[in-house]
Order: structure tokens, then sequence, then C-alpha cells
DNA sequence: AAAAACATTCCAACCGGTCGGTATTTTATT
DNA sequence: AATAAAATACCGACCGGTTGGAATGTTTTT
């Protein structure tokens, strides 16, 4: 094995750790030579790969958002109606459940040091809108194809994000406490078919 | 004034001590010594009225969660229809953007200690499982009454309140990002009357 | 030999919490 | 009413333990 190959493995194995201490005990009360035990090499390794335990973090969120890039891509599906599209990026929410089985409590942790720190804030907040604006371009093509209603598609973006972060949100806390994929499908399905009954709408029996 | 004033007085001075800098900085960067040159008392004054900082924190806690309470209270409207409640419920999302102005990055503290602390968590979810059986009860009577489309409560309610989690979060990361209020406004609009449409959409311009 | 990767050791700073002591108010007793 | 006694509220120096990270040494690759 190259040296180079070995100290990525060295690295993985720090990230790796690192990703464990935070999601079960939270940054803080993580130390540095925990993740070092964990990963199995030593306190020297460590900085020697990263400046500081917050340059750890930082490394952390990065390979997040680089996994949320990639799933991103996989949704290019561009002869789809609207309705159709949505549902399907409802499955993309499986893949984060499944994908950061016990590790949502990260999200926790990025999110708070978001509050706080520029640089994360802005690393943090790039998907949230990335995601928007997917949206508002799928809810905006919808209502020029005619399969949506006409809306302020910026509104309806803010809330189909909003209920799906919610849920991770409380997946994150209480985990068994519902299959959140099956809310998620249930809530996007809501959020197109409506609740109010109309005069019509026993017509359509899907 | 008596002593038992002046040290309810101290109490508060310290709680909303400890608020302004958990929400600041977070629950382990700051310190008890910290707290405590904020609210102008001593360390002794401090393990006084708390056995601990974990405990502060949680006194934290109720004290939301008795605001939170008391404005759920204010929401007693037994002859409405489901569509109604469901819309005033909104309105009580602008309590908690209201009073929680700046101090929202604490929900994420609570969030986060809530994933670590079994008895903070049960705190936590309290009024989560709280608003959503009220939410269930809504539904159903709707669902009863003919103003909402059979559809499973549960599911419903699920979505509702994930909607508003999500809101806050973003909110707290993000205040001067959007107007949340607004967005929360349309979402529950977009879950009450649908985004498909429908062949008699059109007959109903509310 | 030079440099990169890794290991070991150590420490100054800090932090939650304790404790002995003081000041002030309340209660009990005469 | 006067005084003693007890309780409450508060103070701030101090302690044991932990931590991030620097300093320095050792091994491995180039």
């Amino acid at each position: 094995m190259t040296s180079q190959q070995r100290s990525e493995v060295t690295r993985s194995r720090l990230l790796a750790a690192a990703l464990t201490c935070f999601s079960e005990q939270g940054y803080d009360a993580t130390g540095v030579a925990q993740i070092c035990q964990q990963a199995g090499v030593s306190k020297g390794a460590f900085y020697h790969h990263f400046a500081s335990k917050q340059a750890l973090f930082v490394a952390l969120l990065d390979q997040w958002l680089e996994a949320l890039d990639g799933q991103a891509a996989g949704l290019r599906m561009p002869a789809a109606t609207a309705p159709q599209s949505l549902q399907a990026m409802v499955a993309l929410l499986q893949q984060v459940f499944r994908d950061a089985s016990g590790r949502l409590p990260m999200f926790l942790e990025f999110w708070r040091q978001a509050a706080r720190d520029e640089l994360i804030w802005q690393a943090t907040m790039a998907p949230f809108r990335r995601y928007h604006a997917l949206l508002t371009g799928i809810v905006r093509a919808g209502i020029a194809e005619g399969s949506l209603r006409p809306c302020d598609p910026d509104s309806v973006a803010r809330a189909i994000v909003s209920m799906a972060v919610g849920m991770v949100l409380q997946s994150a806390l209480d985990p068994a406490g519902s299959d959140w994929q099956q809310s998620a499908q249930a809530g996007m399905d809501m959020l197109l078919h409506g609740l109010v009954e109309t005069q019509a709408a026993d017509t359509e029996a899907a």
C-alpha cells in the first residue's frame, strides 16, 4: 500500500469514528482522544490530518454535502409531470432516512453549529436553498403544464422543504415513533390532493 | 422586598441570563461562571437555586413548555369547522416565531439534548405528542362533519406537525430568509386545498 | 537524505461543582 | 417587645478532573 493510500485510510477512519462519536455523544462531549481511540490511530495522526477538532467537523460536513449532491444528481427526470416529480422526491427522503440511520443526530450537530459559525452556516444552508430552488422549478413547470393549480411556487417549495426537514428532525429524535417514510408519502399526497372536501373530489378515485 | 421576592428575582435573572447565553453560544460552550456574571450573581447563588447546570437547562425547558401550554390553552374553539380550527392553529406558530425571536437557537439546544437525555427527551417530545393528538382530533372531527375528505387523521396530523417543526427549525437557522409566518399560512392553505388541478377546483374561488 | 505519516508525552486552561463562611430575613421564646 | 435561634439567600476561593492542542520523537515512504 502506498503512503497516500494509507493516509487516506487513516483519514477516513478518523472521519468515520468522529461521525459515530459525534452522533452518539455530540460535538463537545466527544474528545479528540476518544476519536483517535475509536479510529485506532494516535493523536499525532489526528493532528497530522486535521488542523483542529473543528476542522474535522467541517470535513465531516463537506462529506455529507457531497453525498447529498450525489443523491440530488440522481434525480434527473426531465419528462415527468410535476406531481410525478414531487412523488419521486419523496423517495429521496427514504435515502436520507436509511443512509443516515442512527446518525441523524449529526444533523442536529450541523444545524447547531450553523447557528454560530458563518462558514458552516453557508454550507448548511446550501442544500436547503438548492432543494428549494429545485422544487420551485418543478412547481412552476407544473403550473405551466396545467398539472398543478395556480399558486405561489415559492411558498409551495418552502412548505414541502419544511415538511421534509420536520420529518427528518422528528425521526432523529424519535426513530421508532412512526414510519417516517410512510408519513412522508402520505404528507406529500395530502399536499397534492388537499384535505378539503370539494364537490368534484369524489369523482377522482385514485 | 421580602427574601422570597429577592430569591425569585435572582432565579429569573439566572434563567434569563442562561437563555441568552445558551441561545448565543450553546449549552456546552456556556460556563456556569458566565451565566452568573451575566446575571450579576455569584456561583454560590447559582447552586443555591439549581442543583446543576443541567437542572437549570431543564428549568428553562419547563418554562418554555409552560408558555406553550398557555398559548395552546387560548385556543379553545369548540364550535368551528375543522379547516377553521387548522387555520387558527397556524396563528399559534406566529406566537412561537415572535416570542422566541432571537432565541430560536435554543430549540436546537433542547432538541440536541433530547437526543441524549431521557428526561429532556420526554419533556421535549410531550408537546409534539400533544399537538399531534390535538390535530388528530380536529381532523377526525372534520372528516365526521364532512368538511374534510376521508383520510388517515394520524398521517395528516404528522404532516402538519412536521411542517411546523421544519419551519421553526429553518427560521432558527435563517430568521431573515423568509417570512415564515406567511409561509406557514400558505403551507396550511395548500394542505387544505391541494395542489393538483381538479375538474371542479376552479368552481371555488376563495 | 529528506519528507511525509504517525506515535508519545505533556501542559496550561478551563469547567462544573463544593464548601466554609457572611448577611439578612423569618420564626420561636421569653 | 426584645432577643435568641433557625432558616434562607448569597458569596467567592478552591479542587479534581478533563481537554484541545503543542512539542518532540519514531517509523515509513520516496
